[in-house]
DNA sequence: AAGTGTGTCAACCGCATAAAG
DNA sequence: CCTTTATGCGGTTGACACACT
């Protein structure tokens, strides 16, 4: 990539430092936001959508850029057999990682780890498929901004509902919304009932049958169950 | 050294939701 | 309400670097 994108008016691609430059020194000025306006503003040559997801993702001081650790890999994973495949919600509880990163780490390093993949994606294969071998981590790359991998970033990002918008049965629907209280602490929510009547993890349009996952697999039996917020939850992994 | 295969990860795409008008 | 615009998410792609032959 890196070329013109044949229409001329948006470029795609990998980002030049000169964009970089420019997305930054808007940013610092207007702050991160109205991604839209951006391409007006500075003139470049990117649609909004991606100036976001090069900030949110590479720019922002508050990612963490390097290899993974230990604990990060563990918190992933354990995070991830509660949630599924819900990057943002798990990036949050990881700081300094994107969903973006989490992904691509989980894709890449962490579901060989657990033994549940055993062969590669074929380059003609658009499936998600893992692969096999252990493989050494990589290289840290250059941030642009802060090459320390300083910041924190302890955001969590608010929970959409798009699970509610499945083809699931009103009742499964009534239980993912539970669960989602439940997981994110929202306010009067009904997670301490969802909490009794599921021991079991279960079956989300977000996760294949094979996760059924159950809630004492990672010990949240012992929790206190006075608040529900995710934060309490993580504690506990 | 050159050609080929493979792994990694930045970025794109399509869709959904939220907010604004 | 309805429409439009902005933002966010997860899945997927493809460029690039490196390993292997």
């Amino acid at each position: 990539m890196g070329a013109e994108a044949g229409e001329s008016l948006h470029r795609k691609g990998l980002w030049t430092e000169e964009e970089d430059r420019l997305l930054l020194d808007h940013i610092r000025v207007h702050g991160p936001g109205r991604w839209n306006r951006i391409p007006k503003f500075t003139g470049l040559r990117r649609h909004g959508k991606s100036c976001r997801l090069r900030w949110l993702n590479y720019l922002s001081p508050a990612v963490k850029r390097g290899k993974f650790s230990e604990e990060e890999d563990d918190l992933i994973v354990r995070l991830h057999k509660l949630l599924g495949n819900r990057w943002s919600l798990i990036a949050g509880r990881v700081p300094g990682r994107t969903d973006n990163q989490v992904k691509n780490h989980w894709n890449t390093h962490l579901f060989k780890k657990l033994g549940t993949g055993n062969f590669k994606r074929p380059r003609s294969d658009p499936k998600p498929e893992y692969r096999a071998q252990e493989e050494q981590e990589t290289t840290d790359h250059h941030h642009p901004i802060n090459d320390s991998n300083a910041g924190n970033c302890d955001r969590l990002p608010p929970c959409r509902s798009t699970m509610s918008n499945t083809s699931a049965d009103d009742a499964e629907v009534g239980d993912v919304l539970m669960r989602e209280n439940f997981l994110t602490g929202s306010e009067g929510s009904d997670g301490e009932e969802w909490m009794r009547d599921h021991r079991v993890w279960l079956g989300s349009p977000m996760l294949s049958s094979d996760r059924y996952f159950e809630l004492s697999n990672v010990g949240l039996e012992d929790l206190v169950i006075d608040s529900y917020s995710l934060d309490q939850m993580w504690r506990h992994l």
